[in-house]
DNA sequence: CACCTGATTCGACGTCCGTCAACATAGACA
DNA sequence: TGTCTATGTTGACGGACGTCGAATCAGGTG
């Protein structure tokens, strides 16, 4: 395997863009208690209830869910004046098989992100 | 299980930022493609090498290295004159249980990251 | 209809980041 | 010793980011 002396080239510019990407959504302590929150409580949560449990004000807690969606790490559902997010658990099997493929972990095969919805 | 109202709190506010450091690390494309050229390649590599693969300047990949280095996603050893890099193989399992922890997957115990060294 | 409430968006501020060119450092070798 | 080569560091510039408060929007409710 892998028998030829080019970089095997698994992580292209274009696949780095978008690992980084998906990097960048939790490269930062707040997002991550967003994300962990959603996950832990496993459960669609109202953003005044978020908001309940951050440090930080509402504005903010919206904007983080606002790049945490688009990277699809949470999903929303809006019901009336309220609005639902709940953490996506698609991003359990790709997420580290991307990391595994950044790492030349050969042994997974990256799954394709094919939870259509948005 | 999960008994209590307090989210369980795997990862607090000071883990949140640990968290966001390792991502943050990997939160940019260039990052990415030298640490995956690291690993693809398997063998400690000098600047000048690591250069001449990469799109950019050599100052600015000893930059990133020097980040990767600084949250352990590669080593470094240097020799004489020059100065190996290779991918930290820590990372193999300490990373995707980091992941486990914020997406409050308890079926993994993450594991210390006590690869003495540094 | 007027009003209240929950959520997003806007504008601004300070800070951090990625990149480069230029300079500084430090082994190797004649 | 002096020079060469490989690497790290500095300073600068443009752009992106996190946070906040205020303004705006959209559903319910009386």
């Amino acid at each position: 395997m892998n028998r030829s002396n080019r970089t095997s080239t698994v992580v292209d510019a274009e696949a780095a863009g978008s690992y980084a990407a998906w990097f960048k959504a939790l490269a930062d302590p707040t997002r991550i208690r967003l994300l962990h929150l959603l996950a832990a409580e496993g459960r669609p949560m109202s953003v005044g209830e978020i908001v309940e449990r951050s440090p930080v004000g509402q504005s903010t807690v919206s904007h983080h869910l606002k790049v945490l969606t688009e990277v699809r790490f949470v999903l929303q559902e809006k019901q009336g004046t309220s609005t639902r997010y709940q953490v996506n658990r698609t991003c359990l099997t790709v997420f580290p098989a991307a990391v595994a493929a950044i790492l030349a972990e050969a042994r997974t095969e990256l799954p394709r992100e094919d939870d259509r919805g948005r």
